[in-house]
DNA sequence: TGATAGCCTACACCCTGGTGTGGGCTTTAG
DNA sequence: CTAAAGCCCACACCAGGGTGTAGGCTATCA
Protein backbone atom coordinates (compact mmCIF):
# COMPACT_ATOMS: atom_id res chain seq x y z
CA UNK A 1 0.00 0.00 0.00
CA UNK A 2 1.22 3.32 -1.19
CA UNK A 3 1.91 5.78 1.79
CA UNK A 4 0.78 8.88 -0.77
CA UNK A 5 -2.74 7.78 -1.64
CA UNK A 6 -4.23 9.78 -3.81
CA UNK A 7 -6.05 12.53 -2.38
CA UNK A 8 -7.86 15.34 -3.79
CA UNK A 9 -5.46 18.19 -3.11
CA UNK A 10 -3.05 15.59 -5.02
CA UNK A 11 -5.63 14.77 -7.86
CA UNK A 12 -5.84 18.72 -8.09
CA UNK A 13 -2.11 19.34 -8.18
CA UNK A 14 -1.54 16.24 -10.51
CA UNK A 15 -4.34 17.34 -12.36
CA UNK A 16 -3.78 21.25 -12.82
CA UNK A 17 -6.77 22.69 -11.21
CA UNK A 18 -8.10 23.51 -7.84
CA UNK A 19 -9.18 21.45 -5.10
CA UNK A 20 -12.45 23.29 -5.26
CA UNK A 21 -13.11 22.84 -9.39
CA UNK A 22 -13.09 18.79 -8.66
CA UNK A 23 -15.45 18.86 -6.11
CA UNK A 24 -17.40 20.67 -8.47
CA UNK A 25 -17.13 18.31 -11.12
CA UNK A 26 -18.42 16.13 -8.65
CA UNK A 27 -21.47 17.81 -7.50
CA UNK A 28 -22.54 18.17 -11.40
CA UNK A 29 -21.58 14.12 -11.73
CA UNK A 30 -18.37 14.96 -14.24
CA UNK A 31 -16.34 13.16 -11.32
CA UNK A 32 -17.23 9.98 -9.30
CA UNK A 33 -17.01 11.14 -5.21
CA UNK A 34 -15.31 7.96 -4.26
CA UNK A 35 -16.53 6.42 -0.98
CA UNK A 36 -15.44 8.21 2.29
CA UNK A 37 -12.75 5.32 3.78
CA UNK A 38 -14.47 5.55 7.76
CA UNK A 39 -10.84 6.13 8.71
CA UNK A 40 -8.98 8.64 6.57
CA UNK A 41 -9.74 10.48 3.09
CA UNK A 42 -11.44 9.42 0.16
CA UNK A 43 -8.52 7.91 -2.43
CA UNK A 44 -8.94 8.74 -5.90
CA UNK A 45 -7.83 6.75 -8.63
CA UNK A 46 -5.23 7.60 -11.43
CA UNK A 47 -7.72 7.35 -14.19
CA UNK A 48 -9.16 10.17 -12.48
CA UNK A 49 -6.20 12.45 -13.00
CA UNK A 50 -6.43 11.81 -16.68
CA UNK A 51 -10.24 12.40 -16.48
CA UNK A 52 -9.66 15.90 -15.55
CA UNK A 53 -7.40 16.72 -18.26
CA UNK A 54 -9.84 15.61 -20.62
CA UNK A 55 -12.53 17.46 -19.32
CA UNK A 56 -10.27 20.49 -19.49
CA UNK A 57 -8.94 19.49 -22.93
CA UNK A 58 -12.67 19.18 -24.18
CA UNK A 59 -13.36 22.45 -22.46
CA UNK A 60 -10.99 24.33 -24.20
CA UNK A 61 -12.38 23.10 -27.42
CA UNK A 62 -15.47 25.03 -27.02
CA UNK A 63 -17.31 22.22 -25.39
CA UNK A 64 -19.40 22.52 -22.18
CA UNK A 65 -19.23 20.97 -19.30
CA UNK A 66 -22.71 19.27 -20.19
CA UNK A 67 -21.45 17.79 -24.17
CA UNK A 68 -18.38 16.57 -21.82
CA UNK A 69 -20.88 14.67 -19.53
CA UNK A 70 -22.42 13.19 -22.60
CA UNK A 71 -18.65 12.67 -24.53
CA UNK A 72 -17.79 10.73 -21.46
CA UNK A 73 -21.23 8.71 -21.44
CA UNK A 74 -20.12 8.03 -24.70
CA UNK A 75 -17.46 5.52 -23.04
CA UNK A 76 -20.69 3.05 -21.65
CA UNK A 77 -23.05 1.57 -23.20
CA UNK A 78 -22.66 -0.21 -27.02
CA UNK A 79 -21.00 1.10 -29.68
CA UNK A 80 -23.93 1.77 -31.61
CA UNK A 81 -25.54 3.36 -29.68
CA UNK A 82 -22.99 5.71 -29.23
CA UNK A 83 -21.58 6.59 -32.95
CA UNK A 84 -24.56 8.72 -33.52
CA UNK A 85 -23.27 10.94 -30.97
CA UNK A 86 -20.38 10.83 -31.82
CA UNK A 87 -21.15 12.05 -35.37
CA UNK A 88 -22.98 14.80 -34.12
CA UNK A 89 -20.56 16.16 -32.51
CA UNK A 90 -17.68 15.53 -35.21
CA UNK A 91 -20.47 17.78 -37.57
CA UNK A 92 -20.20 20.46 -34.41
CA UNK A 93 -16.20 20.49 -34.47
CA UNK A 94 -15.83 20.51 -38.68
CA UNK A 95 -18.51 23.55 -38.63
CA UNK A 96 -16.57 25.29 -35.64
CA UNK A 97 -13.44 24.40 -37.91
CA UNK A 98 -14.78 25.92 -40.75
CA UNK A 99 -15.84 29.58 -38.89
CA UNK A 100 -12.35 29.37 -37.13
CA UNK A 101 -10.90 29.02 -40.73
CA UNK A 102 -12.71 31.73 -42.37
CA UNK A 103 -11.69 34.07 -39.29
CA UNK A 104 -8.72 33.47 -39.54
CA UNK A 105 -8.40 33.92 -43.27
CA UNK A 106 -9.83 37.60 -42.41
CA UNK A 107 -7.48 37.88 -39.42
CA UNK A 108 -4.21 37.16 -42.01
CA UNK A 109 -6.11 39.79 -44.70
CA UNK A 110 -6.58 42.11 -42.26
CA UNK A 111 -2.61 41.47 -41.04
CA UNK A 112 -1.04 42.33 -44.44
CA UNK A 113 -3.21 45.05 -44.76
CA UNK A 114 -2.15 46.55 -41.52
CA UNK A 115 0.97 46.18 -42.77
CA UNK A 116 1.00 47.71 -45.78
CA UNK A 117 1.84 50.93 -44.02
CA UNK A 118 -2.24 52.01 -43.56
CA UNK A 119 -1.08 54.32 -41.34
CA UNK A 120 -3.94 57.19 -41.52
CA UNK A 121 -6.01 56.26 -38.21
CA UNK A 122 -8.77 53.84 -38.58
CA UNK A 123 -7.64 50.16 -39.84
CA UNK A 124 -9.49 48.55 -42.52
CA UNK A 125 -9.86 46.20 -39.08
CA UNK A 126 -13.54 46.25 -38.67
CA UNK A 127 -14.73 46.04 -41.89
CA UNK A 128 -12.86 43.27 -42.94
CA UNK A 129 -14.45 41.28 -39.71
CA UNK A 130 -17.70 42.77 -40.47
CA UNK A 131 -18.80 40.87 -43.64
CA UNK A 132 -20.77 43.50 -45.16
CA UNK A 133 -17.96 46.18 -45.05
CA UNK A 134 -19.88 48.95 -42.59
CA UNK A 135 -17.77 51.52 -41.04
CA UNK A 136 -17.33 50.91 -37.76
CA UNK A 137 -16.55 53.60 -34.93
CA UNK A 138 -16.08 53.24 -31.40
CA UNK A 139 -15.90 54.85 -28.05
CA UNK A 140 -15.49 52.39 -25.81
CA UNK A 141 -16.21 53.17 -21.74
CA UNK A 142 -15.53 50.52 -19.10
CA UNK A 143 -16.29 46.85 -19.69
CA UNK A 144 -17.58 46.36 -15.92
CA UNK B 1 -36.85 62.12 -42.68
CA UNK B 2 -37.51 58.60 -42.28
CA UNK B 3 -40.50 57.67 -41.08
CA UNK B 4 -38.98 54.28 -39.62
CA UNK B 5 -36.21 55.37 -37.30
CA UNK B 6 -34.34 52.74 -36.35
CA UNK B 7 -35.55 52.41 -33.10
CA UNK B 8 -34.22 49.88 -30.35
CA UNK B 9 -36.73 47.35 -31.12
CA UNK B 10 -36.37 47.45 -35.05
CA UNK B 11 -32.32 47.32 -34.56
CA UNK B 12 -32.96 44.12 -32.36
CA UNK B 13 -35.31 42.79 -35.00
CA UNK B 14 -32.81 43.70 -37.61
CA UNK B 15 -29.65 41.93 -35.69
CA UNK B 16 -31.65 39.23 -34.67
CA UNK B 17 -30.79 40.09 -31.10
CA UNK B 18 -33.23 40.74 -28.05
CA UNK B 19 -34.24 43.57 -27.01
CA UNK B 20 -32.59 43.26 -23.82
CA UNK B 21 -29.32 42.13 -25.68
CA UNK B 22 -28.58 45.57 -27.14
CA UNK B 23 -29.25 47.65 -23.89
CA UNK B 24 -27.28 45.40 -21.96
CA UNK B 25 -24.38 45.94 -24.57
CA UNK B 26 -24.62 49.16 -24.12
CA UNK B 27 -24.47 48.78 -20.37
CA UNK B 28 -21.33 47.39 -20.91
CA UNK B 29 -19.74 49.64 -23.95
CA UNK B 30 -19.60 47.73 -26.91
CA UNK B 31 -22.07 49.81 -28.29
CA UNK B 32 -22.84 53.19 -27.81
CA UNK B 33 -26.11 54.64 -26.39
CA UNK B 34 -27.15 57.08 -29.02
CA UNK B 35 -28.45 60.27 -27.19
CA UNK B 36 -32.36 60.53 -26.13
CA UNK B 37 -33.68 63.39 -28.27
CA UNK B 38 -36.02 65.75 -26.08
CA UNK B 39 -38.69 64.50 -28.05
CA UNK B 40 -39.43 60.85 -28.97
CA UNK B 41 -37.00 57.15 -28.81
CA UNK B 42 -33.28 56.71 -29.51
CA UNK B 43 -32.58 56.48 -33.08
CA UNK B 44 -29.74 53.96 -33.98
CA UNK B 45 -27.53 54.14 -36.91
CA UNK B 46 -27.44 51.19 -39.89
CA UNK B 47 -24.10 50.53 -38.73
CA UNK B 48 -25.26 49.64 -35.28
CA UNK B 49 -26.54 46.68 -36.97
CA UNK B 50 -23.67 45.17 -38.40
CA UNK B 51 -21.78 45.89 -35.11
CA UNK B 52 -24.32 44.19 -33.18
CA UNK B 53 -24.07 40.95 -36.10
CA UNK B 54 -20.47 41.51 -35.89
CA UNK B 55 -20.46 40.71 -32.11
CA UNK B 56 -22.56 37.66 -32.68
CA UNK B 57 -20.58 36.19 -35.17
CA UNK B 58 -17.31 36.77 -32.91
CA UNK B 59 -18.94 35.29 -29.94
CA UNK B 60 -19.55 31.97 -31.93
CA UNK B 61 -15.92 32.04 -32.91
CA UNK B 62 -15.24 31.42 -29.54
CA UNK B 63 -14.48 35.64 -28.61
CA UNK B 64 -15.18 36.47 -25.00
CA UNK B 65 -16.95 40.09 -25.27
CA UNK B 66 -13.90 41.52 -23.72
CA UNK B 67 -12.12 40.06 -27.14
CA UNK B 68 -14.22 41.45 -28.80
CA UNK B 69 -14.36 45.24 -27.29
CA UNK B 70 -10.54 44.82 -27.90
CA UNK B 71 -11.11 43.54 -31.44
CA UNK B 72 -13.59 46.39 -32.27
CA UNK B 73 -11.22 48.84 -30.48
CA UNK B 74 -8.66 47.97 -32.88
CA UNK B 75 -10.91 49.82 -35.98
CA UNK B 76 -9.55 52.68 -34.07
CA UNK B 77 -6.01 53.96 -33.55
CA UNK B 78 -3.34 53.25 -36.00
CA UNK B 79 -2.23 50.52 -37.27
CA UNK B 80 0.71 49.98 -36.18
CA UNK B 81 -0.82 49.59 -32.58
CA UNK B 82 -3.05 47.39 -33.54
CA UNK B 83 -1.47 44.83 -36.21
CA UNK B 84 0.06 43.45 -33.11
CA UNK B 85 -3.01 42.40 -31.62
CA UNK B 86 -4.72 41.14 -34.60
CA UNK B 87 -1.65 38.52 -34.73
CA UNK B 88 -2.12 37.26 -31.20
CA UNK B 89 -5.51 36.91 -32.06
CA UNK B 90 -4.34 35.26 -34.98
CA UNK B 91 -1.97 32.86 -32.97
CA UNK B 92 -4.85 31.82 -30.55
CA UNK B 93 -7.48 30.77 -33.54
CA UNK B 94 -4.63 29.15 -35.01
CA UNK B 95 -4.23 26.78 -31.75
CA UNK B 96 -7.87 26.36 -31.70
CA UNK B 97 -7.95 25.38 -34.89
CA UNK B 98 -5.43 22.65 -34.67
CA UNK B 99 -7.06 21.52 -31.44
CA UNK B 100 -10.14 21.00 -32.95
CA UNK B 101 -8.46 19.34 -35.95
CA UNK B 102 -7.13 16.63 -33.18
CA UNK B 103 -10.10 16.56 -31.67
CA UNK B 104 -11.96 15.93 -35.11
CA UNK B 105 -9.20 13.05 -36.04
CA UNK B 106 -10.03 11.41 -32.71
CA UNK B 107 -13.83 11.18 -33.51
CA UNK B 108 -12.98 9.95 -36.92
CA UNK B 109 -11.25 6.96 -35.54
CA UNK B 110 -13.71 6.26 -32.64
CA UNK B 111 -16.33 6.22 -35.16
CA UNK B 112 -14.89 4.18 -37.34
CA UNK B 113 -13.81 1.56 -34.76
CA UNK B 114 -17.14 1.60 -33.52
CA UNK B 115 -18.82 1.12 -36.87
CA UNK B 116 -16.31 -1.89 -37.20
CA UNK B 117 -18.90 -3.58 -34.50
CA UNK B 118 -17.54 -3.60 -31.05
CA UNK B 119 -20.65 -3.92 -29.75
CA UNK B 120 -19.13 -5.39 -26.51
CA UNK B 121 -19.92 -2.93 -24.36
CA UNK B 122 -17.62 0.35 -23.34
CA UNK B 123 -16.52 1.90 -26.45
CA UNK B 124 -12.84 2.67 -26.95
CA UNK B 125 -14.15 6.10 -27.27
CA UNK B 126 -12.84 7.72 -24.43
CA UNK B 127 -9.57 5.96 -24.62
CA UNK B 128 -8.62 7.71 -27.76
CA UNK B 129 -10.32 10.96 -26.60
CA UNK B 130 -7.89 10.62 -23.64
CA UNK B 131 -4.31 11.18 -24.88
CA UNK B 132 -2.69 8.95 -22.65
CA UNK B 133 -5.30 6.18 -23.18
CA UNK B 134 -6.59 5.58 -19.58
CA UNK B 135 -9.87 3.34 -19.43
CA UNK B 136 -12.30 6.00 -17.80
CA UNK B 137 -15.56 4.24 -16.48
CA UNK B 138 -18.38 7.17 -15.82
CA UNK B 139 -21.90 6.93 -13.94
CA UNK B 140 -23.20 10.24 -14.26
CA UNK B 141 -26.06 11.85 -12.08
CA UNK B 142 -28.11 14.30 -12.45
CA UNK B 143 -25.95 17.83 -14.13
CA UNK B 144 -27.67 20.56 -12.02
C1' DT C 1 2.34 14.97 21.63
C1' DG C 2 1.16 18.79 19.54
C1' DA C 3 0.97 21.90 15.62
C1' DT C 4 -0.22 22.37 11.18
C1' DA C 5 -1.41 20.98 6.71
C1' DG C 6 -4.85 18.92 4.48
C1' DC C 7 -9.56 17.03 4.25
C1' DC C 8 -14.73 17.49 4.76
C1' DT C 9 -19.36 19.82 4.67
C1' DA C 10 -22.32 23.33 3.66
C1' DC C 11 -23.21 27.33 1.94
C1' DA C 12 -22.24 32.05 0.06
C1' DC C 13 -20.40 34.56 -3.45
C1' DC C 14 -18.21 35.76 -8.08
C1' DC C 15 -18.11 36.73 -13.14
C1' DT C 16 -20.12 36.31 -17.76
C1' DG C 17 -23.70 36.94 -20.72
C1' DG C 18 -27.62 37.74 -20.75
C1' DT C 19 -33.35 37.66 -19.77
C1' DG C 20 -37.46 39.31 -17.29
C1' DT C 21 -40.31 42.63 -14.83
C1' DG C 22 -42.78 46.67 -13.14
C1' DG C 23 -44.17 51.16 -13.73
C1' DG C 24 -44.28 55.05 -16.40
C1' DC C 25 -44.07 57.64 -20.90
C1' DT C 26 -44.43 58.20 -26.04
C1' DT C 27 -46.11 56.96 -30.68
C1' DT C 28 -48.87 55.37 -33.91
C1' DA C 29 -52.73 52.85 -35.99
C1' DG C 30 -57.59 52.36 -36.09
C1' DC D 1 -59.15 60.25 -29.52
C1' DT D 2 -57.89 56.29 -27.45
C1' DA D 3 -55.87 51.72 -27.17
C1' DA D 4 -52.10 49.08 -28.11
C1' DA D 5 -47.46 48.72 -29.11
C1' DG D 6 -43.18 50.16 -28.25
C1' DC D 7 -39.73 52.76 -25.55
C1' DC D 8 -37.32 53.86 -21.12
C1' DC D 9 -35.35 53.02 -16.57
C1' DA D 10 -34.02 50.43 -12.74
C1' DC D 11 -33.45 46.58 -10.80
C1' DA D 12 -34.00 41.35 -10.08
C1' DC D 13 -33.03 37.06 -11.60
C1' DC D 14 -31.08 33.14 -14.41
C1' DA D 15 -27.53 29.45 -15.90
C1' DG D 16 -22.89 28.08 -16.36
C1' DG D 17 -18.62 27.43 -14.31
C1' DG D 18 -16.47 27.99 -10.81
C1' DT D 19 -14.03 30.17 -6.11
C1' DG D 20 -14.01 31.25 -1.16
C1' DT D 21 -15.07 30.62 3.68
C1' DA D 22 -16.24 28.93 8.27
C1' DG D 23 -16.02 25.40 11.33
C1' DG D 24 -14.86 20.98 12.35
C1' DC D 25 -12.10 16.57 11.77
C1' DT D 26 -7.86 13.84 10.64
C1' DA D 27 -3.12 12.69 9.32
C1' DT D 28 1.51 13.39 9.69
C1' DC D 29 5.90 14.90 11.15
C1' DA D 30 9.05 17.29 14.23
Amino acid sequence: MPHTPLTIGRLAKAAEVNVETIRYYQRVGLIVEPIKPLEGFRVYSNESINRIRFIKRAQKLGFSLQDIAHLLELGEGHCSDVREQAEVKLKQIEAQIKDLQSMRKTLRKLITECTAGNENGGCPIVQSLTENSAKISTKKRHIR
